[in-house]
DNA sequence: AAAGTAGTTGACTATCTCGTCAACTATGAT
DNA sequence: ATCATAGTTGACGAGATAGTCAACTACTTT
């Protein structure tokens, strides 16, 4: 499971093999096939266990208790703070693997596809919700927080993937900034938050 | 050559193997390695005359005879014009094929990937220079032009991976607003260009 | 015409990768 | 103790993939 994930983060999914994922689990190839039945079934169990966590995150960061910028600010934060380090264990910043690998086989391996994007929706469900509460306060002038949330979402995907293929974490350093600039709110407002 | 992009670009990198290459092609395998050593070898000459044809674009879009904020205008509407096109000649929206590599195999093949990243920042320096002369024109306000561009470049690869993930091409119509917003343009101002 | 050069071809090998299978082990139930 | 079930293992075969090579062709130069 842990194998997985992290070979395809470190890789990709494409160049991942069964061998090399029964290598590093220290498991036989007989053993696997017992459990799965390709490698795409378990990348998405792999997937999914990751998510459980990934969740109680999120869940935490974006808690209701939170003032809804703060949750974003907390956001940006973690995620820097995760990128440095996986680039401080892996020697390179690895972005976000449901975006690279989303992003590989879209074209393919419909399954797996499918559960990627349903998490990805999932993860914007959190960031919708921030804005409709900063709405709410009025902190934000936004028309649709769907539409802005699909905007921040891209963003954010957009700068973590450039900070991948440049493996350079002090990209990240403009998640919050662009966030904010997507909201119409002044960086001054947010600081303050 | 026009074989290599298409099979990368409807499929993915790791993917695509020579024997299909050369099928595409109508080549077979021994004249291939004779002119070139290796697949990445291939990709990176692929990729670089791909990208005469598209500076060429990008030189008319981004001409210095139009108002800088009707060339980013221009380049979504290009953009959106275009990925629309992929969608109906291979049935799905292919996004980016710079980033998509460049995600896919920036932990190795550092040959390609360093070209990749060669090109996606002379395409920035286009957007940046947009939004300098923005900045002179006093149609935005940003501190940064280089920030500013690589913030803009972020939510627009960003959201050309979306499209491609979620193969709906209509997620490209918020690319206007978006960039906009990270100018900090209001869209009356933007549409009134 | 002769020779040289660039490019092409199909056949070939080696290796990798997937997926299967029958035999084996461990554990728990009766 | 006997049996059933779940899980493990190493060996195996089929097919895909990368890369090589000597022979062949087409074209240019002398």
């Amino acid at each position: 499971m842990d194998a997985v994930l992290e070979l395809i983060w470190t890789g990709s999914y494409g160049s991942t093999t069964i061998d090399q994922i029964c290598d590093k689990a220290g498991v036989k190839k007989g053993s696997f096939y017992h459990f799965f039945d390709c490698k795409s079934t378990l990348a998405v169990a792999a997937i999914d266990t990751n998510w459980q966590v990934k969740r109680a995150n999120l869940d935490g960061i974006f808690s209701a208790t939170v003032p809804p910028l703060m949750r974003l600010q907390h956001y940006c934060d973690f995620t820097r703070q995760y990128q440095s380090s996986m680039l401080e264990k892996y020697g390179h910043v690895l972005g976000c693997p449901l975006f690279s690998v989303g992003c590989e086989v879209c074209t393919k391996e419909n399954l797996l596809q499918q559960k990627v994007q349903t998490i990805l929706d999932s993860t914007r469900k959190y960031i919708e919700s921030a804005i409709r509460d900063a709405i709410a306060a009025g902190q934000v002038k936004v028309a649709d927080a769907a539409a802005a949330a699909r905007m921040v979402m891209a963003f954010c995907e957009g700068l973590l993937t450039q900070a991948r293929i440049q493996n350079d974490v002090e990209l990240l350093s403009e998640l919050g900034p662009g966030i904010f600039s997507l909201l119409g709110v002044k960086n001054a407002e947010a600081a303050a938050v």
